[in-house]
DNA sequence: CTCAAATCGGATCGAATCAGTCCGATTGCC
DNA sequence: GGCAATCGGACTGATTCGATCCGATTTGAG
């Protein structure tokens, strides 16, 4: 019941990102990592990952780096943590595909996780960078 | 982004006590394992951590065995997951004591997780043994 | 056009956590 | 009083995760 210490570090990022998002249009790995504190190769990786799910676009060699390719009020923690993590799911057996419960027919519990699931994603997706940029907290507690 | 194998079996295993619970007042570690497949020494692990929580009453001894301390309309998942995995918090930096971040001080993503932490508990509190054992889903999505 | 510097991308290694198993302590029945 | 059955805690093995290192690619300068 606790995020990767990975996704946790990406929504740093991101947010840092959103931060500079209008003062240089681009930043590089090396800046963040100096200025949050995750460690340079750290960064580098989820440089690789939030690029290919497509919320950031990096580009390469002297005087690249990367910059968020939505604006930040566009951008939520369900899409930064199912970018990091896959998709949002309490339990394996509501994976696709999974077969392992052997009271899978008469299982009671497993559209209970499906709601849970939803719940959870639902607040997620109730915050957005441009939230966390600003720093002020609205009511979905 | 997942809850582990063992809060996820203990919600099975939890189920499996309040449908007997009425039936049989006391069910034992070996019933259990031989009804939701789970291994016996993993139910005893279960069994072990539940009763620390204070959720189920153990007895030991022959004829020993198990049942839940409250009725199962005032256990929630959250009630057992936080007796399997402690304390719901998604982040580390949410913890008391901890001050590994070096941005702490103007970090303004920290009370977000807080109120996507609570968002997840209430979730996951909503949610009643006497509903898992009905199969009744209630819109909490 | 060539060289050099800086960046991203993937692969490898080590560590921490977690699930599973085994043995001991305790209790009730015979 | 002895025996059997059950919970409780401790150890071992495996899997996953996080951090580091090296190579491929691209741009800018000379």
């Amino acid at each position: 019941m606790r995020l990767s210490s990975l996704a946790d570090y990406a929504v740093v990022m991101m947010t840092a990102s959103a931060r500079h998002c209008g003062v240089s249009g681009r930043l590089n790995a090396t800046l963040v990592a100096g200025e949050t504190g995750i460690p340079l190769p750290t960064v580098q990786k989820l440089v690789s990952r939030l690029s290919a799910a497509g919320l950031i676009e990096s580009t390469r060699g002297t005087g690249g780096g990367f910059r968020l390719s939505r604006p930040p009020a566009t951008i939520t923690l369900a899409d930064i943590v199912e970018a990091i993590e896959g998709p949002i799911a309490m339990t394996a057996c509501v994976d696709a595909g999974k077969h392992d419960c052997a009271i899978e027919a008469e299982c009671q519990v497993k559209p209970h996780w499906n709601a849970v699931n939803g719940a959870v994603r639902g607040a997620l997706a109730g915050v957005s960078l441009a939230q966390l940029s600003s720093g002020a907290t609205h009511g979905h507690a």
